[in-house]
DNA sequence: GCAAAAGTGTTAGGTATACACCCATGC
DNA sequence: GCATGGGTGTATACCTAACACTTTTGC
């Protein structure tokens, strides 16, 4: 292995993926097994692997998670270049890091062996620089939901308000007012009533709302100067 | 060449560097030759190189900035990679894309033969997909001076703040009121008056004002939901 | 004294925040 | 009928946006 990565004179690219889901009131990351001795022996670490010559990261990407893992249906954006000389111990990798987001029904799904839902604040030590790029992913998530739609990957098709602002208080971990909530999210224009009702549960039943548009886009917010 | 990548089985990785600097009323970026036959004949392209086995993106592009181009004191921050297969028509390589900025008497020092300044809205084609990097770093530099301290590492240490406010208009291409856009600056407690003056100015003299800190920041402006 | 850019306040409209009660359903 | 979560309005404080004149210097 070191001979090789001698020989062929430049870094290997890999790509990995900060794969997160929202469910059980946690904020989960896709973790899978690694155990690459003397290094890096039964540790936990993100799904990803080398990109070949003949596809591109995002190719690369769905490869590595619809193997194994069986992932098919994610939303994933690029999300930082990972370059420390020895970030893995064995070979210069520089990796390309992703940050996707699943719905709970996709995450359910993954296979058995593939990988498993780890909630985020119950993460330990990872292989290789994962941790620090977990922390990345984490930062880079909470900071979109405040001026992008990209909430509506973590959300089925229809969801209540509630579901909603539960999304949003889990990941940015502070609390909102509902009425306020509801406001500012219904002036944003990036969800619409769809005039069915919940059914089912021992309360009053709430109204389910469905994103507009069908990408993730920049809601302006800021204001200019 | 060819022979050559085939053999390697990976994709080689480059970084390339959108360098601006702000004068004459302009936003300039800085190009060099790229001549490449068949492909790149004769044309401009993007500063940047191929990251050795031993360095980091980072000391790449320190490295390749400082050579040939003669360029040292600059802030930069990666910007996005980019991954396409015949990006480089020549070669599979993979482009940590980074975002510089440079005063402008720093732009002026660069090497005559290495690199030379020309206005945004003047670029022509580019070699490789350099046209679409360029693009991709002014939306990023027009949006991060909304919500960073980024300016800084366009103006010298003392500046006017009509200086501050002709950058932002140059960059974000739009005109500010000047009352709001001190008020606006000066509450963001980024910068703060040197009680010295301009002299030589055929005019009333401005206040010289520097930026607090030392780093680039994000400035909390964007509100909570 | 004139040309050029610096510097400075107020008002009106809109947005953000804080806060409490009634409603519809399942059991 | 009771437990559970759904749904709604107002008042205040703050921030944004629009707008015009006086000051200081070099020549």
């Amino acid at each position: 292995m070191n001979k090789q990565s001698t020989e062929i004179q430049t870094a290997r690219v890999a790509v990995d993926t900060v794969v997160f889901s929202v469910f059980d009131g946690a904020l989960h990351v896709l973790l899978i097994s690694v155990n690459r001795p003397p290094h890096y022996k039964n540790m936990n670490g993100l799904p990803g692997g080398l990109m070949t010559m003949k596809e591109t990261s995002d190719e690369a990407v769905r490869r590595h998670l619809s193997g194994k893992i069986g992932l098919f249906h994610l939303y994933f954006e690029q999300l930082y270049t990972f370059t420390a000389i020895h970030r893995d111990k064995r070979n210069r990798v520089v990796a390309i890091a992703h940050l996707g987001l699943v719905t709970e029904s996709e995450a359910k799904g993954v296979a058995r062996e593939g990988g498993r839902w780890v909630p985020v604040l119950e993460v330990g030590q990872l292989a290789y620089d994962h941790n620090e790029i977990l922390n990345t992913a984490v930062l880079r998530l909470a900071g979109k939901l405040l001026y992008t739609n990209i909430v509506r990957h973590l959300l089925p098709k229809k969801f209540t308000l509630t579901e909603l602002q539960k999304v949003y208080e889990i990941i940015r971990n502070e609390t909102f007012d509902k009425r306020n909530f509801r406001k500012k999210i219904l002036s944003m224009n990036i969800i619409k009533d769809t005039h069915e009702m919940q059914t089912g549960v021992a309360n009053r039943p709430a109204s389910l709302f469905t994103f507009t548009g069908t990408k993730v886009t920049e809601i302006p917010l800021i204001s200019s100067i």
